[in-house]
DNA sequence: CAATTCTCTTGTCATCTGTCAAGTATTCTG
DNA sequence: CAGAATACTTGACAGATGACAAGAGAATTG
């Protein structure tokens, strides 16, 4: 599947579109492609673009207290936005942690699509919605959680990301240390195996 | 100040209207009182309405393990609204915990209003998007913080909650028990005073 | 392909949280 | 206003995590 493709099977999910109305956004997208390591966005930078991903892996992070707390992990088909609308400087990072395949958008590609197609704005909406309650019931997990049970759920949930991702990225996101997810791991096995 | 004028208030804070579109907006706004301890919505039950505080502190938590757990506490010009479009039976409870009094809106309601005023469009994706950034931050925050620096940074960011709020409910909002927070607060006010 | 860097695991010890339990203070209700 | 229910604090102990440190293993790079 070449990423033209994946990209009309992901717009395609966008609900209330017709089939030419995902080709017009199909052909208008633009997709580049960045290599492991590039930094989309730093700390302080004022963020102007949209991604989806189409292929690979992205990770937001934020630096406290001279550590990396991962606070996200983008893979394919997610879309990840500029925090604010009112162009601030941005409070985390956007990494490639894989090799990837990215539809780019800007505010005027937008605007430019809305004019087009009105119904968009339907479909935004909705994204963001979906977004929101995604967020709500993340958030619900992980604060009634332990850290035990948030590995537990999100081997469950994402269990792609074990394999991708650097263990000491994944533990930043359980809101715990490397050698905590380590021993935690050791101990679900340990059990498994007796 | 009457709840109309805290209400023309409130929507006035909402970006790009006039005040006649405001003035519409507030008059055809639905106002009600709830008494605390009423229940606005039950975990299963199908959310169907949408709120404002005009007045008051709305908690909305669930239970698991057999436990209430709080996820998030609405006051003053704050909305909260049902978790998916689609009709789903909602995963948690809405508790007044104090007197209050509510904007309530249901989806033929904002439909007739957004007939009326189709620029409304806006405003909502906008609400939509300031909720996806605080929860964003909100969950930078909680991830990258150990339980004393949660209790910290909701003392500096709502203050307010500590009076208004029972502290085991802010305890399970924090995600710890009710003793580790009342520890805490000892902690931290003996360092003060030596 | 060898050396360096990065990543993961393991050990020890101090600290913090959860659990169980009891006692005090506050609020609610008849 | 008195009794009951609810809320908050404190103590002791077990279990889990954080900090520090060291070593094994894997990946990267020149």
């Amino acid at each position: 599947m070449n990423p033209k493709e994946k990209i009309r099977a992901l717009v395609s999910n966008f609900r209330p579109l017709n089939p030419e109305e995902v080709e017009l956004i199909v052909e208008k997208t633009v997709v580049k492609n960045f290599k492991k390591g590039e930094i989309l966005l730093r700390e302080g930078q004022i963020p102007t673009k949209c991604y989806m991903v189409v292929e690979g892996c992205v990770r937001e992070y934020l630096i406290k207290d001279g550590e990396e707390k991962s606070t996200a992990f983008y893979t394919e088909s997610e879309t990840f936005t500029p925090q604010s609308q009112q162009s601030k400087p941005s409070k985390h990072y956007w990494e490639c942690i894989e090799d990837c395949v990215l539809t780019v958008s800007t505010k005027s590609y937008e605007e430019e699509l809305l004019d087009i197609l009105p119904r968009l704005e339907l479909v935004f909406r909705q994204i963001a919605i979906d977004k929101i309650n995604l967020a709500k019931a993340e958030w619900s997990e992980f604060i009634s959680s332990s850290p035990e049970e948030r590995y537990l759920n999100l081997q469950k949930t994402k269990p792609y990301l074990f394999d991708r991702v650097p263990h000491h990225q994944i533990a930043s996101y359980l809101g715990m240390k490397p050698q905590s997810l380590s021993r935690i791991r050791k101990r679900i096995s340990d059990t498994k195996n007796s």
